[in-house]
DNA sequence: TTATTTATTAATAATGATTACTATTATAAA
DNA sequence: TTTATAATAGTAATCATTATTAATAAATAA
């Protein structure tokens, strides 16, 4: 998505432009591994020094309202927003909890022909595969 | 399992068997819609008077040691116990939050092929499908 | 069966993520 | 520009979860 694209959606939906929400989005859409609030807010107080933990929240919020992000609950305590709302699985460590997408072409179209042979028509959906990551198993 | 299989285990792994664990466990096990601690709390309540909500999510966390329950994460700020170690689907509406299990052999077939087509063996899943449940639909 | 040891419980305080609140600031419309 | 209004920053409040500790109950030994 490009910025134009995100600005027009958020005036189109009456939403004012602010160099925070785009800063954010594009951050988020930078990255596979979900980040938290935190990691967000460490990683934009360099170029947006004012930038407070509240605004993280309203704008991930936001984002979510417009079908831009996904919440995902973990069970980590915190919630992290998926900008991937694609079909894909996220891989989770179950040593360390660290998150990356994971996509693959037979998965999707097992995935169709699963979801056509359910008795009604889903949404969306989470997909959540645990394993032990690399680093995690050379220690 | 039995009342009797579950104080076995919890013997071999040298813990004690205490009339709390047992009712945790029995009451999350009679419910497919993973209540939250509160819940079982409130639950649990009447016939254990002086339960307290420590009690509750030590033990849970217990369970998931003894690989009884899975702990699951969603975007409500808290987390749920799911006794269902077996594979399954949540089905979350995304209006009211409410959870409930949903079983069929042919996802389960289906799935079974999807996870052998990727390139590495997972240790488990979880899977959210997404829907608007009756409830809502009427309203 | 009773005494002893030790884990568990209950109650409360502490923590950490998230939300609420409000004065100030920035955006967008006139 | 000026004006109206939404958004931000900063802080306080809330809520789920965890830590702490004295009292209690389960398991073991006598």
């Amino acid at each position: 998505m490009k910025d134009q694209e995100l600005i027009d959606l958020f005036r189109e939906n009456g939403f004012k432009v602010t160099t925070q929400r785009l800063a954010i989005f594009k951050y988020i859409k930078s990255r596979s591994d979900h980040p938290t609030t935190e990691q967000i807010y460490e990683a934009l107080k360099n170029d947006h020094p004012t930038i407070s933990l509240g605004t993280i929240y309203k704008t991930l919020h936001l984002l979510k309202e417009l079908g831009l992000v996904q919440e995902l609950g973990f069970n980590e305590g915190r919630v992290r927003f998926d900008p991937n709302m694609n079909l894909h699985i996220n891989m989770v460590c179950t040593k360390c909890g660290q998150i990356k997408d994971y996509k693959s072409e037979s998965f999707n179209s097992h995935w169709n022909e699963l979801i056509s042979s359910l008795d009604f028509e889903p949404k969306g959906q989470r997909i959540d595969l645990y394993y032990e990551c690399e680093k995690c198993r050379n220690k």
